[in-house]
DNA sequence: TCTGGGGTCCTAGGACCC
DNA sequence: TCTGGGGTCCTAGGACCC
């Protein structure tokens, strides 16, 4: 294999229930739940008793039945978060967030100032554990992906460096499971043909894979399972999509019901919608039924918009249309996304700090485009008038 | 395990255009 | 009776992730 392990994967350990810990000193050393009727996090503490997020808060309960449950504060969670990703920015300027607890870091470029990716992450763990408190576990790997199952089997508060020269060592042994993109459905697919380790997944031709999963996930799996993932760390994406939506019960509701629901939704979406400057062009209906059947609705407009009344008056509309799905199955949740995001105000482009090379700047002025929603955004208009380019420096 | 709320990406068919 | 080929956009559904 060429190349360093220089990728980073840095991911929270049990973060709401570790912010939950770190706030309340009874809370240390107990098995805590975040969210009562379904749980959002949980202690390793209740982990190791068999919990996991998503479960059913009553499983949860019976599970361990010491269990101290928190009412989710999402402010708070929101805050340590800005502050773990200060320290991530301070690192390197090579960050890409995965979410509001994980991240790669691409310190590649930092060379001897910062020293080698190991020391950098050593101390990129000291520093979140001394400056926020909480505990971070750190994949270093050549690739993201590796990175990213590193970070995984150092949990919790682990750090993992896989060496290039002994990362199929590492990787074939694991369940398919570990793969980035094997859920449940694609497990299952893989077992049925006896296939359940990487190495396993390694050793078939990647025509039979495809010809299993799909032309994308299989190309993927077949890349994946040799170590090979050329996916760079991408510095400044953004949100695609902004939705809401609320779980709504069992039992009959009135149309008058659900249109109170509706308005709401859409208050919410089209409120961060303005508070980040963004338009969207496609309005979502996301719709549940009784049987957790599901099913969406959607509608694209000429012009992206954050307008209430037109997205209100869109989503209406394709409520009525589904009625006698509704009628017929019975709702249980609804939901509205506006997608097809791009901002109503001019950004500033991050270029990469290689943006020399030619493929890197049509990159990134693709990156730019994708943001105003525009092919009428050209590079000529972006770079010459409206877009100040910014180029990170690097320190070393 | 009877299931929340927030997202991402891929696939496939049809409409439409040249 | 036989009937292109390629590209883009839109819609709906599915799988997956945290």
């Amino acid at each position: 294999m060429t190349g360093r392990a220089s990728i980073l994967h840095a991911d929270l350990d049990a973060f709401y229930a570790s912010v939950e810990q770190r706030d309340d000193p009874a809370l240390r050393g107990r098995p805590v739940l975040v969210g009562g009727g379904v749980v959002l996090a949980c202690s390793y503490e209740a982990k190791a008793l068999g919990v996991r997020s998503a479960m059913g808060g009553r499983t949860a309960r019976r599970l361990c039945p010491d269990a101290v449950v928190v009412t989710p504060r999402w402010e708070a969670y929101t805050e340590a978060s800005r502050a773990v990703f200060a320290i991530f920015d301070d690192t390197t300027p090579v960050v890409e967030g995965l979410s509001i607890d994980e991240a790669f870091l691409d310190v590649g470029g930092l060379g001897r100032v910062s020293g080698t990716p190991e020391v950098i992450a050593t101390r990129l763990r000291a520093r979140v554990a001394d400056e926020v408190g909480l505990p971070i576990s750190v994949g270093v790997a050549r690739t993201k992906f590796l990175a990213k199952v590193a970070s995984g089997v150092a949990k919790p508060d682990g750090m993992l460096v896989v060496p290039p020269d002994g990362e199929l060592a590492f990787l074939h042994p694991l369940p398919v499971e570990r793969l980035w993109g094997v859920g449940p459905k694609t497990a299952a697919r893989l077992h049925d043909r006896g296939i359940s380790t990487v190495a396993e997944v390694a050793a078939l031709g990647e025509g039979v894979l495809t010809a299993l999963l799909g032309r994308a996930a299989g190309h993927h799996l077949h890349a994946l399972a040799r170590g090979r993932d050329p996916r760079p760390v991408e510095v400044g994406r953004r949100r695609r999509s902004v939705g809401s939506q609320s779980a709504l019960g069992r039992g009959p509701r009135t149309a008058a019901d659900l249109d109170a629901v509706l308005v709401s939704l859409v208050d919410r979406v089209t409120r961060r919608l303005r508070k980040g400057h963004r338009v969207g062009r496609t309005v979502v209906l996301r719709l549940r039924f009784d049987d957790y059947t599901r099913a969406t609705r959607s509608r694209t407009f000429p012009q992206s918009t954050a307008h209430t009344p037109t997205i209100l008056a869109a989503l209406r509309d394709l409520l009525d249309g589904v009625r006698p799905l509704v009628e017929e199955r019975g709702l249980t949740l609804l939901g509205v996304a506006v997608a097809g995001l791009a901002d109503d105000r001019p950004v500033q482009l991050p270029l990469p700090f290689d943006v020399q090379s030619g493929d890197a700047l049509d990159a990134a002025v693709d990156g730019v485009r994708d943001r105003f929603g525009g092919k009428a955004v050209t590079r000529t208009v972006l770079l010459g008038r409206d877009v100040e380019p910014t180029i990170p420096l690097l320190r070393d």
